[in-house]
DNA sequence: AACGTGTTCAACCGCTTTACG
DNA sequence: CCGTAAAGCGGTTGAACACGT
């Protein structure tokens, strides 16, 4: 007989809200398995941190996505693809979750994006470069690229310039290489309106700037 | 009013990754 | 290292609601 086969699942109510509420005020987020075992609140661990992560934290903004919300996903979903972990992380105030609904009922269906075997088709993400049509290279690649944007100071509108290390280099604010100032040039200045003129990703920047021969995508 | 269908989004599931003893 | 627990992630489900007939 397993403790967890007591707990309760679905729709959480106001006052299991007040209690999850009132641990994490005088405990602190974290711990999640214990919320229930000192509160007697019948919710897994799991359950308590995605109640808490996708609604009840103060950093979770509510209500409907702005016109800028939604460029600003479009445009990391054509970089990224499914990392709704990694686009949310762009988006203030938004969870993976929000973002990743967002996507599916909404985003998907005014941009005619269809699914294939229930996951999204990412066309712009199809290489067109003989050396980077391999899955893990330009997996690595995004990594890459997308990693030093958690060092961004972001806003839509209000762009913190810095290089993205298209080389591997460090990011530095003081000295940007030129090749990095073009790229987020490239990706990050635009606004919406731009957004219709399809303006190019930075993938789609780096294999129009790197032949397919070049050095750039042998160390990937 | 009653029913069927479509849409939305909160929550769950299963898996992977990370942290820690 | 190794094992375990906790945290994190993306895909999926299903309840609630909206809307059309």
């Amino acid at each position: 007989m397993k403790g967890e086969d007591n707990y309760k699942k679905g729709l959480w109510t106001k006052e299991e809200d007040r209690i999850l509420l009132d641990y994490i005020q005088v405990h602190g987020r974290g711990r999640w398995n214990h919320i229930s075992k000192i509160t007697g609140l019948k919710r897994c661990g799991k359950s308590c941190r995605l109640r808490w992560m996708n609604y009840l934290s103060p950093s979770v903004k509510h209500g409907e996505f702005t016109e800028q919300e939604e460029d600003l996903i479009i445009r990391l979903h054509n970089l990224l693809g499914n990392r709704w972990s990694l686009i949310a992380g762009r988006v203030p105030g938004r969870t993976d979750n929000q973002v990743k609904n967002h996507w599916n009922s909404h985003l998907c269906k005014r941009l005619g994006i269809k699914k294939e075997n229930g996951k999204t088709a990412v066309t712009s993400l199809k290489p067109h470069s003989t050396n980077v049509d391999n899955t893990p290279k330009r997996q690595a690649l995004v990594d890459s690229i997308s990693k030093p944007f958690h060092d961004y100071n972001m806003d839509v509108g209000e762009v913190t310039r810095r290089q993205c290390p298209l080389s591997g280099a460090q990011v530095s604010e003081e000295q940007p290489a030129e090749v990095g100032w073009h790229c987020v040039d490239s990706f990050w200045a635009s606004t919406a309106e731009h957004l219709r003129e399809c303006t190019p990703t930075s993938m789609e920047f780096l294999e129009g700037y790197y032949s397919p021969g070049d050095a750039f995508w042998q160390g990937l």
